[in-house]
DNA sequence: CTGAAAGCGCTTACAG
DNA sequence: CTGAAAGCGCTTACAG
């Protein structure tokens, strides 16, 4: 089987009408639509993806970036994928396909998305990892293809997005180490320029100032974002004159690290110090003590994306009446057993 | 800027003189080419994908089959993004790019695949977590599409594929917990039908053969590819009558819950029973007393793929003299302490 | 309800 | 070295 020529003429009937009859158009006799299907379903055919694209103006598939720098590759766990099944059970809906694109670690992330844009490949985009000056933005902003980020930036002005709630996990983490005593708080914090460092080291400093705990920027240990980093910022923590109580990760894979690098020193989390990592991780699950950290679903949240970067879709808007929108992504607390301990005034 | 034709207009040339210019044809005037090229990169026009597919007759898109069931999201590390950095080097020389296709958890592996490679939307085809029967393979082999299978499989009669060196890691892990003294060594193999739990099941066999050890099935544990996975088999282990001395472990997540269930029992790795682990892993490596492992380069396995894909891509074939072949990747035994222990006669 | 035809944006023989 | 034209495989007004 090659072409839908070969299949009209098998059925002897004319290319126009098989295409209706395969795309469910209204106006098709119903025994010529069953024939039609049911030879397609025998020789197997399917429309050609670049001859429909190419006359629709469409390609019907939906792009998700993905960096996939070395740092990345070794650390981060499967988000991605994670998200996939939420954002797969909307798109089907309207048989839109998701495929994943990779970075090549040696090319420019805003190089790669220009080339993807301009060849058309995709309808629309999911960007995440934002950068605090993300050039990528403004580039799909000026293109005008539909896309939604997972994470907020100060480019772009006003553009689509969705993003975890920093903010309440910088607010509950503090909240709940003040409660118990403490007042030297540190914050491992990311060392690049990805926005999210921003946004929590802000929302960090003011949950300070509304407990009037002073803001001590030696308190905030910049390190990658990666178990390595959590054993960096263990390691900057024990060097520091003033040693803090407690400590606040930003990354989820940090805590292993970071509990590494304690063991070593003979520093035992949650008895002399008070650790709240970031996202629940299957990996960080066995730490012992149980490690306090934050809860989401990463199924829900895909689900959530799809149906934002799809009311950005004039194709697909209709259906969803919420519209584009900027949403902050909550993270429930789940308790563990690594900041337990109540300080002695 | 939209198409081709506006950027002849533009530059006052025909369409087939651009085209030749922007792809590389002899035959451009010097002059003529740098106008060209300076006037799409100003106009940032790229050609549409589906245009040239159409024509061509072939994408230029790689595709990389992944499975995103509940499983692989929660357990698997990132094994496909650590290859694509590989793949990515080598299909770059030829201006190839690579998708990465999540196939839905909801969708029959076969199907998705069948639609993908239907609507041509890659050129060839990158497939893993082969089956035993794997009607994937028959499909491709039949649908005349370039591929290379991760995994070994009944299926397909004689098609392409790399697949690691189980038998190896098999026989060196028995042929050292033999020379501990151990004879009662028990593996966890996966419950699922992938082939690779055949291939290893077989060779562990084999292994204790060569040594003279009867083979018990008891000691074949079937259990989930995953780190509860190994927790199960920690518990089935430990309510044996005729108690095993040491395991061989065939995934690499399985060591994090086994640890886990030994530990609860008071039964300590690397003292009261030896542990061998499968792949080398970042997660894995804080475990303690250090795993016994074996380590393999994810970007040279990528790079391995990618250059036996395109030799079995007649566009590409010239390049990759080797050919199309079948090739057992070797992993390199990494000495840990979890099975450093020499047993008592 | 169906068919004939146009045309989506490219690349590539072919002619000059 | 360049231009004019054909045609890749579809979908979709348009006519009947």
């Amino acid at each position: 089987m090659k072409g839908i020529r070969q299949l009209a003429k098998h059925l002897d009937i004319s290319i126009g009408t098989v295409s209706r009859a395969l795309n469910d158009k209204p106006d098709v006799n119903e025994e010529t639509r069953k024939r039609v299907l049911a030879a397609a379903e025998e020789l197997g055919y399917v429309a050609n993806q670049s001859g429909r694209s190419l006359r629709q103006g469409t390609t019907n598939v939906i792009g998700l970036m993905i960096e996939s720098s070395k740092e990345t590759v070794e650390n981060s766990d499967n988000f991605f994928l994670g998200l996939t099944g939420g954002l797969q059970s909307v798109l089907a809906r309207h048989k839109l396909d998701l495929v994943m694109l990779p970075c090549p670690s040696d090319e420019d992330p805003y190089e790669y998305l220009k080339r993807m844009v301009a060849r058309r490949v995709v309808d629309a985009m999911i960007i995440s990892a934002t950068q605090r000056i993300d050039r990528r933005i403004d580039l799909l902003v000026k293109a005008k293809i539909p896309f939604v980020a997972l994470g907020r930036s100060s480019s772009g002005g006003n553009y689509t997005w969705i993003d975890l709630d920093f903010e309440g996990v910088a607010a509950s983490a503090v909240d709940r180490l003040v409660a118990k005593g403490h007042r030297r708080i540190a914050i491992a914090a990311p060392s690049s320029d990805i926005n999210l460092g921003y946004v929590f080291v802000d929302a960090y400093q003011q949950s300070l100032e509304r407990h009037g705990i002073p803001y001590d920027p030696k308190l905030v240990i910049r390190v990658k974002s990666s178990e390595q980093g959590g054993y960096q910022a263990g390691h900057e923590l024990l060097l520091l004159d003033n040693k803090p109580t407690a400590i606040i990760l930003i990354y989820e894979l940090m805590a292993i690290g970071l509990y590494r690098r304690l063991v070593e020193a003979g520093v035992v989390p949650g008895r002399d110090l008070a650790v709240i990592g970031f996202r629940e991780e299957p990996r960080a699950k066995f730490l012992q003590p149980a490690l306090t950290c934050f809860r989401m679903s990463l199924r829900d949240l895909g689900v959530e994306l799809a149906e934002t970067l799809l009311a950005t879709m004039p194709a697909f808007a209709k259906f969803y009446p919420k519209g584009a929108r900027n949403t902050i992504w909550p993270l429930e607390l789940v308790p563990g057993e690594s900041d337990a301990f109540f300080l002695n005034p």
